[in-house]
DNA sequence: AGTAATTGGGTTGTGCGCAATTGAATTGCG
DNA sequence: CGCAATTCAATTGCGCACAACCCAATTACT
């Protein structure tokens, strides 16, 4: 008799839970300056690196460009980025933010230690779960989309 | 000058990426035999328990019901669970799986045995990730909604 | 019994996530 | 140069998630 694993036991389902947990932690606050989780990593991204590419901030927040295209277009709309092709690659389309995408982070950092502190959990048990969660992802990713670089002949 | 932590060394980002590889992980083999993610883990929570409510399943998975409605309405659709108004309270929907539903056990639990062995970490480092991942969930809820309980006077 | 408050499920609207497709721009190759 | 293959972004369609709402059934209180 085949049986499956109790839902208590899949590491899958905590990490599925915790992720939502997570995105619910941040709700609030996030929406009372106006982002959602997504559109705050985002800006994660951009506030340690700007101007980067679609396709860049794709890989960075693992995300592609169906989810992306119409994220950044309702951040530019609401004032936080500009969408500019300018490279000499007439295809690609670089995000950069404005005033007021760059006087959030003000803000942001102060949510974000907020919420650290709240959490019941010591630094290193989170730091622990950041790099298991880390690994897991990569592992993971290797499942889906077997690495092609490395395996020579 | 208040900066934001690097999105590398956020916990909660982390957990966001991971959980959106584990359901990628999952995502071929459950299409083939047409669920997604979501329905596997409602049909993991009806295989150890059948016949319970709506809020039941809301409780143990952590969805709502503008989440589950739906979701079961397309799992009736599909032959999966049956729903029925049985018990005294008229208000209640009870879920119960097909036979159908129940023959997909087989295969999943095969599903589960070969993403579990093709994971390149040990299975004690698994086990940790869920407990750690399971505790980051109970205590962000609780910073989300603060039981009410165990706070008198 | 009668009214208020609560509970259970459903609906609506918005915003992800992702597969699949499209179309324009660029590169590779003869 | 000329054409095929590739790359980048955008679009479309579907299925979650969740807030906010609605309604019917039930319970609590008088």
């Amino acid at each position: 008799m085949q049986t499956t694993q109790q839902l208590d036991h899949q590491t899958c389902f905590a990490l599925y839970s915790a992720a939502r947990a997570a995105t619910a932690a941040y709700r609030e606050a996030l929406a009372e300056i106006g982002l959602t989780y997504t559109q705050y990593v985002t800006l994660l991204a951009l506030w340690e690196q700007d101007g980067r590419t679609v396709s860049e901030l794709g890989t960075t927040l693992r995300l592609d460009s169906g989810t992306l295209s119409p994220l950044l277009k309702r951040m530019a709309a609401n004032g936080l980025v500009e969408r500019r092709r300018e490279g000499k690659d007439g295809r690609t389309v670089t995000i950069h933010l404005t005033d007021a995408g760059h006087d959030l982070e003000t803000q942001v950092a102060s949510i974000q230690r907020r919420l650290y502190d709240a959490v019941d959990m010591e630094p290193e048990e989170l730091a622990t779960l950041r790099d298991l969660a880390q690994r897991f992802c990569a592992s993971a990713a290797e499942i889906t989309h077997p690495d092609t670089q490395g395996a020579p002949r």
